[in-house]
DNA sequence: TCTATTATTGACGAAACGTCACTGACGAAT
DNA sequence: ATTCGTCAGTGACGTTTCGTCAATAATAGA
């Protein structure tokens, strides 16, 4: 009378090995390739059972998404715990972002294709509030990070704006930078091609400048100690970046 | 011998039908329900007809992006030539593309969707070159104001920063708070929501204060600049923004 | 009227989607 | 051991959408 064979773990892992496989079909044929048929050729399971773990394509994508959150939530996590000044791990926190879109150009592009209403119109609920949940905890790294600075005075709220305000001036100035400049690696051009590093740095001079978040960047040297912290942090992020043979130039 | 019945402007008329068809389709519907089956139903022309301008419904997209920043390259030129101090005209610039994004969600968003994998992927060369010609555009009118605050010594270049890093900076800075925050329009809680029109007015000042384009926020009241600018250059879009039951709070 | 050329059509096959009736596996009850 | 109830898993099938192409219509000159 009561069957029950079903196993949480395991319903997990199939899932997670589904995603895998879509992502190597995304790495290899692009997002806009990606099929359901694709998927569950190169998987053990049927096509019911798959549609089982996501109501749709939509929902596949979306699910993928979300792990990638998931990776960039850690690099984050660990550019925030970095010894350092508040502004300098900000700054870490922001190249992180950009090492996460060229370290892993199919989970970034998915993440932007997640974003496309065609997508999150028509994924389930429950995959759309963990996405929620996920970028919660991506702000709660800044967040951190913010109280920092205004804890030990490097930064103060300038009027009309709270600490949610900041976070959100970083989170886009960092989104806009890359999200318009990444995947444009191959300028074929000699000339002042916009290098999407250089620019990040310049970026964060700026807005954190403007909110006088000391010391200043001309009291610090910011390039070195963003070098710095990098070779420290993620070591092994840079090391695979060097391999890609796409090594940071700011 | 030489029967050619084509005529270029019929053609044009033609295009822009189905686009405008397109349009009022996505906007009953959302992109995402979007098939070139009901756009095929609801004009005059056959399936054939339609397939001869767009290689593909993702082509059809891409055109109505196009169609899209063409609107939005006219507010841009519109705030470019407004008489005011550069500052403030590029505060207009970019207060402009706020308009644009709320008073045509519908194009704001398949702009949005012209930028996902998906959609330029499968885009016909001519309708790329297209965007890339009319992305240019937009770049120019910030330019312009860039330049003209550069010749009038308001704004100096940073060290290690060039023209088009400057205009960059401003571009990006907009892309990401209106991407970001547009579409949360209703945010159902009484808390500190951000409101797009503050993030962006604040986030302006602060990189236009990072740069020390002057005058400087604290030395010129430009929450009442921006007002008298908006109501002279754009009193048609306020209006309909009015009617909308979405005023500008900032 | 005839002809050469091109525009237009919509039926058609392919591809992808998502469903559902069926199979089988397992535990409990007899 | 057998029966039975329940649920995981299957893949064939109907549907939708796509995009093509052979056939047809239209046009202007001969």
């Amino acid at each position: 009378m009561s069957p029950r064979i079903l196993d949480e773990q395991s319903l997990r892992d199939r899932e997670q090995l589904i995603i895998d496989v879509a992502i190597a079909l995304i790495e290899s044929l692009g997002v806009e390739n990606l099929t359901m048929d694709k998927v569950i050729a190169k998987v053990p399971f049927s096509k019911g059972t798959v549609y089982k773990h996501f109501i749709g394509k939509e929902d596949l994508v979306l699910a993928i998404s979300n792990y990638a959150i998931n990776i960039l939530a850690d690099l984050f996590w660990r550019a925030a715990q970095f010894e350092g000044c508040a502004r300098e791990r900000m700054l870490l926190l922001n190249f992180s972002y950009l090492i996460y879109a060229v370290l892993y150009p199919a989970l970034f592009q998915t993440v932007i294709c997640g974003k496309s209403p065609n997508v999150y119109g028509k994924s389930s609920e429950k995959r759309l509030q963990e996405q929620e949940q996920l970028e919660f905890k991506l702000l709660g790294a800044i967040h951190g990070i913010v109280e920092d600075a205004l804890a030990n005075k490097s930064l103060t709220l300038p009027e009309n704006m709270d600490i949610q305000q900041i976070c959100f001036a970083n989170w886009s100035m960092a989104y806009g930078t890359i999200s318009l400049l990444s995947g444009e690696t191959e300028q074929c051009s000699g000339r002042t091609a916009l290098v999407v590093e250089r620019e990040l740095f310049n970026q964060n001079n700026l807005l954190f400048d403007g909110l006088k978040w000391s010391p200043l960047a001309q009291e610090k040297e910011y390039s070195t100690a963003l070098k710095t912290a990098l070779a420290k942090v993620f070591t092994k992020e840079l090391k695979s970046l060097h391999e890609k043979g796409r090594d940071l130039n700011f």
